[in-house]
DNA sequence: CTACAAGCTCAAGTCGACTTGAGGTCAAGA
DNA sequence: TCTTGACCTCAAGTCGACTTGAGCTTGTAG
């Protein structure tokens, strides 16, 4: 069982070494061991940072993600509450296609005024009117 | 055609005066005069507002939005970065219902450590590893 | 006419998730 | 042994989207 120190992680992961360390301070990981100043980390180092990432992508802060699935495994939020973040997506998941529709509408139709354009006001009003029961958060999920 | 004042449009698409105030600072939306010092709104000011809301919630900036449908209604992209946004939403999409089936399954797995059961660790490997052509960002979407 | 609630402006503050920078440490190669 | 480069810590800074607070203005009800 290799271990990694925090250049190798960022490489196969891409999440940079800062971030690593931000994660561990939030406790959300952790470091077996330090080879003098340095962490070392285990192999499951990469699929705890490819849930962080995902759930962070996917709108959670780093305390829900932590609270859905900490670094041992052990999810400490109730049934019901992981329930509820799984309706929540679904909503914006819902959003977000709604969004995409408008967008490809805006793409191809000829109106030059949209607000001007039933079709687009009908896709309008539509959309955004649930409510969620957790937040959702949005940041930048990644670029170019 | 009533206008309506700061308060009205609170009111009725739940968006704060100060959003509102900013939104107009920022150049998203105008107001149609003022009666004294305060603004006053047309009706329109009510769609805009509903598709400023979708946008953010949809992880686009302010700029984004602002880019894909102005003030005036015209989008300031070209047909192909709308279309690349589009397909960005479609990518956000499917993480998010990633997700959403990841968490499903905490929610139901009696394994007491996820990254020991098999099915999550099948769910975790298929996500995370597409590329964004553009940002998109995320944000507090709503509350409770 | 006067008071007042509601709005206004402008500057500063907040929040989350990192990033950046200064200055320090140390394992490993020459 | 000496040097170096990779990492470290800790404090401060950044960014976007607002919010908050202080102090000012004004249409409208009494």
């Amino acid at each position: 069982m290799k271990l990694l120190d925090i250049s190798e992680v960022t490489q196969q992961t891409g999440v940079a070494a800062s971030a690593i360390r931000h994660y561990e301070e939030k406790g959300l990981i952790t470091s077996v061991g330090r080879r003098g100043l340095k962490r070392l980390f285990g192999p499951e180092i990469l699929d705890q940072l490819a849930l962080i990432t995902l759930g962070s992508a996917a709108g959670f802060s780093l305390d829900e993600v932590k609270g859905m699935f900490g670094p041992d495994g052990r999810p400490a939020l109730s049934r019901q509450m992981l329930f509820d973040k799984a309706d929540d997506l679904d909503r914006q998941i819902e959003q977000l296609a709604h969004l995409r529709d408008l967008i490809h509408h805006v793409a191809e139709c000829p109106a030059p005024s949209h607000m001007e354009c039933p079709k687009f006001r009908r896709l309008l009003r539509l959309g955004g009117k649930k409510k969620l029961t957790t937040q959702a958060r949005k940041k930048r999920v990644g670029k170019l």
